[in-house]
DNA sequence: TGTGGCGCGTAAT
DNA sequence: ATTACGCGCCACA
């Protein structure tokens, strides 16, 4: 990633965002909850709006944000269809994977 | 498990 | 300045 504070990131809260998502390295999760509270915000649907977009994929991995009850949450502004299957592609390919629906092991979950 | 209300940044009005 | 909306989340029944 060139530098998620300089370049055009849409918003200064969104460059905050994937500065922080930055430090989440492949192969773990984090939650939308817990990165919110990493920058300092108590809203985690605000994350969700910021990787809306997802200015610089794949420098910024937004498919490594899932939600609080280990559901894989959203992808490209959907929460189904081929896009959310896609962003479960890319996590089995860093060795995330989901049993049912659910992160089948939470030990590469980050909860802070 | 299901539902309602809440939180907060953004785009539209 | 106001209103409406969204890749959620938590409390409570």
């Amino acid at each position: 990633l060139a530098n998620p504070q300089s370049p055009q990131a849409t918003t200064p809260f969104a460059a905050r965002v994937y500065a922080a998502l930055t430090q989440v390295p492949a192969g773990q999760v984090i939650t939308y909850a817990a990165l919110a509270r990493r920058i300092g915000c108590r809203s985690a649907r605000a994350i969700g709006q910021a990787l809306r977009a997802n200015p610089f994929a794949p420098d910024v991995p937004c498919h490594r944000v899932i939600s609080s009850d280990l559901t894989p949450g959203g992808f490209q502004g959907r929460t189904t269809g081929s896009a959310l299957a896609g962003k479960l592609d890319l996590l089995r390919a860093e060795g995330v994977t989901f049993h049912n629906g659910r992160l089948a092991d939470p030990g590469r979950l980050i909860r802070r």
